[in-house]
DNA sequence: TCCATTCTCTGACTTTAGTCAGAGAATGGA
DNA sequence: TCCATTCTCTGACTAAAGTCAGAGAATGGA
């Protein structure tokens, strides 16, 4: 890693922890600790189970249960069994506390108009790009991409949004029983691999690819959630299953996909995949495609 | 201020505050709790006077002095009365200090190549040139500009280094005497006035101007430091004189400038100001500009 | 010389933040 | 039905962070 680089990031972390952390938390912390102030603005408009707080916060469970029962004295919250897994509670915010959420909503207003306030209507347009940059890039980075069963509760969910989008995008929606792959068996282990992207703990994008005897590995189920795009995600899943490809000996890589789906199809020309002739008779595939793995170019 | 960049910035503050914040204080903080750590950065290798400590901190004396016994008790640091004035006492690093210091100095490396390791090449670039963008405006918003007798001490400064820097830029040095305003009298009230911009409350730039009866008013002395340029900082000061011009009935505005003084030269063209035969015999000058006041361009 | 002011320090506090061990209810499978 | 596991909670802690009211030494004018 290059100094430079590395004194960058450093200045960055110095200015933005000196203009914006001492700021976020004298703004936000003014009648309520900055811990109780966390937890309600975690717990959100809708409610959310106790656990789900504790990973989020990464906090230890007695401190949050204490911080809850203080939370309820005060009539900002009420915490009540899960209806289906009673060990479970779920958290929801009273009346008061929505009022309470909605102060901090707007002082973080307020911190930001701060930042905003003494710059002139060019400097803001350049500032909220590059900080829109930074966030996008600093985001990428936490992203983690894992291997897991196709039939893992986070890759279903990952499969299921993925159909759902289908159906929307799809002339005539979409229908998996039509489509050729089933998915659970053919994807996963022992003949393919079936990766998940994790951002925060939620899943979203996946991507699968197949192995069979002496036919070409083929790629299928590449999908990257509405918030998680423009992240390089889909170029990243991408690589991750053609290095598999091309650990298992694979010389060339395919993949099909339908023409409404436009940047899939803009991501796999960008990523060295030519459009070639039909090589099956998926129901949903418009274009077909093929990339040669042995030009070292599988990282790109 | 527009509802979009203020949830820009907002998205802005909880990525950063999350990926920076967080891991900041865990990374620092390791073996010595979080103020102590603070304090010993804050030090510098050079000392500082305990009151500075105390106001770049912002915390309380009793607090700041309680963190100093501890620092000394572990060997790391000396306090020492002034000599000057042996209320206010100064704290300096032992060579144990020196090497604890050292060791956040590390931690904070690997915290920045933390933030970069997950990235590619491409993306690295991007990352640290928007951060760079992100720093300079933020840096730039917290800059004041304030009028200031030419006598006081910080304009005192702001020339004497506006001079050592024309001495080092113009073939054969400078020397004020040779100049045609004589400073103290001429730029501040009545007839003028006189403005220093501070950032974290160093002077770092000044700009004077001159009014005298019906001639054109008359900027002279336009400098900012090295160590702030690019934070849109003359354009500022240019609008402050202006300004003041503007409210003392001026229509136009004049000011005179030498040939190695390339980066001012394209300030004065871009904002609006246009070359004009010499008006005067100042020693220095290469180039007469002028500028028409009554457009509403003052601002710019 | 006196007196208000400045600066740092100490003692006596409070509040936050967080850890750890274990209790008790609910659940899921053998 | 039994038993291991999961989830949340309580009690009993500790350490850090910070506040407040003075005390005492220096200092700078009047």
């Amino acid at each position: 890693m290059d100094r430079e680089s590395i004194d960058r990031v450093r200045r960055f972390n110095r200015t933005v922890g000196e203009r914006i952390g001492v700021l976020h938390d004298h703004f936000l912390g003014t009648d309520r600790p900055v811990g109780e102030a966390r937890l309600l603005w975690e717990i959100g408009e809708e409610g959310r189970d106790v656990r789900r707080l504790r990973d989020r916060l990464g906090l230890d469970s007695g401190y949050v249960s204490r911080l809850l029962r203080s939370l309820e004295r005060d009539g900002l919250v009420t915490v009540e069994p899960q209806t289906h897994d009673r060990r479970v509670r779920t958290v929801r915010l009273t009346a008061a506390g929505r009022k309470e959420r909605a102060v901090l909503d707007r002082r973080s207003d307020e911190l930001a108009e701060l930042i905003l306030t003494s710059l002139n209507e060019k400097q803001r347009t350049r500032l909220t790009a590059a900080m829109e940059e930074v966030d996008r890039l600093l985001t990428a980075g936490t992203v983690s991409v894992e291997q897991l069963d196709p039939g893992h509760p986070d890759s279903a969910a990952c499969l299921r949004a993925y159909f759902a989008e289908l159906g929307e995008r799809f002339e005539g929606g979409f229908d998996a029983a039509l489509s050729a792959v089933p998915d659970a068996g053919v994807l996963g282990p022992p003949h393919g691999v079936f990766v998940v992207a994790r951002l925060h703990g939620e899943p979203v994008g996946c991507g699968g690819i197949h192995l069979d005897g002496d036919e070409p590995p083929y790629i299928k189920r590449m999908w990257v959630a509405k918030s998680a795009r423009g992240l390089g995600l889909g170029r990243r899943l991408l690589a991750e299953l053609e290095g598999y490809a091309v650990r298992s000996g694979a010389r060339t890589v395919r993949l099909e996909t339908n023409s409404a789906l436009r940047e899939a199809m803009a991501l796999y020309r960008s990523a060295g995949y030519e459009e070639v002739p039909a090589f099956n008779d998926e129901h949903y595939a418009h274009h077909w495609f093929e990339k040669r793995l042995d030009d070292g170019a599988a990282t790109a």
